[in-house]
DNA sequence: TATTTTTGTGACTGATTAGTCAATTTTGCA
DNA sequence: TGCAAAATTGACTAATCAGTCACAAAAATA
């Protein structure tokens, strides 16, 4: 790890323990074990790092669905295998989860909420669009569904969070909920 | 309104555009035309006003919801009036809503959590207590469920206020939201 | 090795902050 | 009206913060 993604690594910690506010650039160099003006060579402002912190979390999520996703089918399997590994990144990651949520509802997520209009060229934006063409699922806008999905992995993960379930009873529970999910877009 | 209710609507308003960190308490006392050390009279650190906010927030949400409430049935319809009940408020309030995000996905958050899962109590758990024994929905844990209801209720929300629909549409995308929830928990 | 370029340093600054408090105004009441 | 209690004020402080910059170390190049 370099000296910049060791500061990534270090203010997504802090950023999530203490927010925004609570956490000032000179703790996340001192804990990076850097001066603070190293930090200000790799991100010009506080929020630079920020908003390059959100890009970065959310290209590890996109990677990492992406590395095990085999098949381009459109079919309830590849829903579900989307459902599984985003949420699986979310209970594995849950310091990374937990950041894009806080940004995402911080008044940061403005900055970026045009730029990040190009959903339309994610992988579940173009399964949805794909299941509504050939009717798979129901006829509504893509981006509705694309919400309920969404909203249906976040409601999730934080039951899981809040419980102590094994990780079995997580998989067993993740699969239940995707056939709910499943019954409720299915045409 | 006397200053303390003053000062919580001007903090709102104020938290909500620029976050916790951007407000400092004396632009919320300035807004509030009131003076820095008046703020201080109600409310003895700037951490108390937020929290003392979240829950006057989540009180006017309770509130609008009760005061509508006529059936204490154990229905699907009582389920549809609490699933729309909670939007309305939510579409109305958009202020409100996004501080309970917010508050929600900040460290603050664990200040409350604790003292916040008194959850038992309030309608609509009691409400999918109900309709698990009597089996009207799934035979799945009240939490769990209770998780699935909000996270569908907030990403609806945001799918709203994503588009410009009429109110005409968005009741309609309520209506049919509700019912793909339905699908999805009854038994 | 000598020289240039890149990277890293941390004391420093000007601005801003949460919270205080002695003085003042307003209110409630006899 | 007069007086005491309560509410309000805003200048003030000690602390903290984001960001700078002159210098130094390290790395790359010749």
């Amino acid at each position: 790890m370099n000296k910049r993604e060791i500061l990534l690594v270090t203010a997504l910690k802090l950023f999530v323990e203490n927010g925004f506010h609570g956490t000032a650039t000179s703790k996340i160099a001192m804990e990076a074990k850097v001066a603070t003006g190293t930090l200000f060579n790799y991100f010009s402002t506080k929020e630079e790092l920020i908003v390059v912190l959100y890009h970065s979390v959310i290209k590890d999520m996109d990677d990492f669905i992406l590395e095990r996703m085999e098949s381009h089918s459109v079919s309830k399997d590849a829903f579900r295998f989307l459902f599984k590994a985003t949420l699986l990144w979310s209970i594995e990651n849950p310091i990374h989860f937990q950041y894009l949520q806080q940004f995402n509802h911080s008044p940061y997520a403005k900055i970026v909420s045009a730029s990040m209009l190009n959903r339309e060229d994610q992988p579940l934006f173009i399964l949805i669009k794909n299941g509504i063409d050939i009717v798979l699922i129901k006829q509504l806008p893509v981006a509705f569904i694309y919400s309920l999905f969404t909203a249906q992995i976040r409601g999730l993960y934080e039951y899981i969070l809040s419980t102590n379930l094994t990780e079995e009873k997580q998989i067993e529970l993740s699969e239940e909920a995707f056939e709910m999910f499943w019954k409720m877009i299915e045409d």
